[in-house]
DNA sequence: GTGAAAGCGCTAACAA
DNA sequence: TTGTTAGCGCTTTCAC
């Protein structure tokens, strides 16, 4: 069996007490050769503390619980958890991961049996940005990750998903972009960052003195296969409406945007300019040309929510919803309109070139919206 | 503070032991009247048992340590985690989890403190394949997942890369082809991983008759940059020497591969069959054509791993490597090589459309390898 | 069948 | 300055 105190005590000729102050650094009072002493001693019979009999007494079991609903069907998972362990492992805590699958039967026993082992603090994280039922015999004080609890009365931290959708169609007008297209999520379940950055993107354009064209406002499925099929639709609009920049209602969408603008010969920035969201590495990093985006910041909203239920940080008022800035990350998939450019270096401004022989619909009448078409 | 065992014992009238033998289904003895009451009455006083105690008494606290050098850099982590944290769960543990972001002194904490919290089972985890040096003060029995310790003594689970290899190289063979390329890492810290799929890919290639061509084993980094430059040199290559199939190291440099291709008007998988490695949902299943990949067996590998750690899956010799396969996953981006392949449906076999106008270098001239040059 | 009592390893009053 | 002592909440032998 491993040596506890009582052996370290034997070893040094002091009591138990004396050895636990001692190796607790509470030992102000004692004497540096004492110290010395029972330093010596443990490190003789290798002594290792026992947490539990510590948890105990103490009724602190330095460990934060943290449920979740999913970890493994998201590539964020990662960055959340992260940022959550680090905080709490350099406040000298555990973490205990708890992942129910969403599973409400597995979440009810999981928040019991957390419960039991005493932890600390809790934390319940989604994996994106919804609203949650608040599962029975949750702790009072239990901050909320990446989703907001229902009915309130939780600390809770979530992406500012509006400013963010702001930013991303700030940065299409910065390049002089006015037909900013919208490809937002086709979902039922994303209601909450959909609604969102949907807000964002429309007072972004309404503070430029644009109005919002509801032709440009397209929804999809959230992946390549979506972005496709909506850059499709929106390459069919009329020449005068088409977008000469889109925002994109996540990196998967964005990808199919590539990937369709490729094959109709689009060349992007130069013939469509894209913003995404999340920036999902495997994606956004690896386009080509790299894609400008949003980036969710999982991390600090880790690091945020442990902070608050570790207590290290205060909140101000208690149950309200903190929302994290999500930056903008710029790379190079944003241009100038080809309409608004000065004669290009590269080639005429207009008609980009098309291809012969693309295997989809190709669009070799394909112009900026606001250049009416070729005759 | 919360009801404890003698306030059970209380309400119902009995001694501690009883309440304790009751809800703990030990109460064979007991009758049913009297485990009535308890119940009724552990329920009455919101009854939660302290598992700190219990541990402390039992010497056994049912929760595993997972240490893991990062879990955030990669999205491997989750299915990782996913397939522990089940089998823990579905065990009655639970899972500490630590992340020491490859930090060797964190890992020598990290490892001090999980002892210290008595975790029944260890579990030591990279983020891929590989050799790892064996942290200080590692407690015997810990279970080696993703990755293999220095010197063994430990059980271990690691991908068979080079069944991987072999399987990936095959589907490629089944297809008709007989030039095929690997486009290989060009790491310095993938060895393993690397090294095993070259020596999968040369036996299937041996294995049907082809001597592997030096030529046709190119390295690249290992992202979609990575991909593209190979492509880049692949297709640089004499016309009877280039492939008409590639397996790609893994899935980001498939995605190279595909945007390449597409820029030199290649299209997947008539023009050129290309297989990756890791599936890669964010990348595999979403590139268009989908690209037939192997994957990484992580969830398989994270439920193996805590399956032998708790005890519950017998391992035979002690400290042998576990292999676990990787499965193929077939979608679309294989098909039959263009030389022999019966006169297509949508066009003729030879000379694949060149597109004019591409931005990047176009090779108009570009065939399969086995079919000579046109003049 | 049930209860009394000891003790898991530690901390923290309080005494000395 | 150090030691004694009493638990933290639970399990488990052993008497009754």
């Amino acid at each position: 069996m491993r040596a506890k105190l009582s052996d370290v005590a034997a070893a040094a000729g002091v009591s138990t007490s004396t050895v636990s102050l001692v190796l607790n650094d509470r030992a102000r009072r004692i004497p540096a050769a004492t110290r010395e002493k029972v330093r010596r001693a443990a490190a003789e019979v290798g002594y290792s503390p026992n947490a539990l009999a510590r948890s105990l007494r103490t009724r602190r079991t330095r460990t934060v619980g943290l449920l979740s609903d999913r970890i493994a069907t998201t590539p964020y998972a990662g960055r959340l958890l992260s940022g959550a362990q680090d905080v709490a492992l350099s406040n000298d805590h555990l973490v205990v991961l708890v992942n129910t699958d969403g599973d409400r039967e597995i979440e009810v026993d999981a928040v019991a049996t957390l419960a039991s082992h005493q932890v600390d603090a809790m934390i319940y994280a989604a994996m994106w940005h919804r609203l949650v039922p608040v599962p029975e015999g949750l702790p009072p004080g239990t901050v909320f990750l990446d989703c907001r609890p229902e009915g309130g009365g939780f600390p809770a931290v979530v992406p500012d998903d509006e400013r963010g959708g702001r930013a991303a169609t700030e940065v299409l007008l910065a390049s002089g972009h006015r037909r900013i297209a919208y490809i937002d999520a086709d979902e039922e379940d994303l209601p909450i960052a959909s609604g969102l950055r949907l807000a964002g993107y429309r007072a972004a354009l309404l503070e430029a003195g644009i109005t919002p064209d509801p032709a440009l406002h397209v929804r999809a499925e959230v992946n390549a296969a979506g972005g496709r099929s909506a850059l499709g639709r929106l390459i069919a609009l009329p020449p005068r409406q088409r977008p000469t920049g889109i925002f994109c209602f996540n990196d998967r969408i964005a990808s199919g945007v590539y990937s369709a603008a490729h094959r109709a010969g689009l060349e992007i920035p130069r013939d469509l300019s894209v913003v995404g969201y999340d920036d999902q590495q495997l994606i956004a990093a690896e386009l080509d040309p790299p894609l400008t985006t949003v980036a969710l910041p999982h991390e600090a909203m880790g690091r945020w929510a442990t902070e608050v239920a570790l207590g290290i940080r205060e909140i101000e008022k208690d149950g309200e919803i903190h929302r994290m800035e999500c930056p903008v990350v710029l790379r190079s998939s944003v241009g100038p309109p080809l309409t608004s450019i000065t004669p290009a270096s590269d080639g005429p401004t207009a008609t980009p070139s098309g291809r012969t022989g693309a295997t989809t619909e190709a669009v070799p009448g394909w112009q900026p919206g606001s250049e009416e078409g070729t005759p």
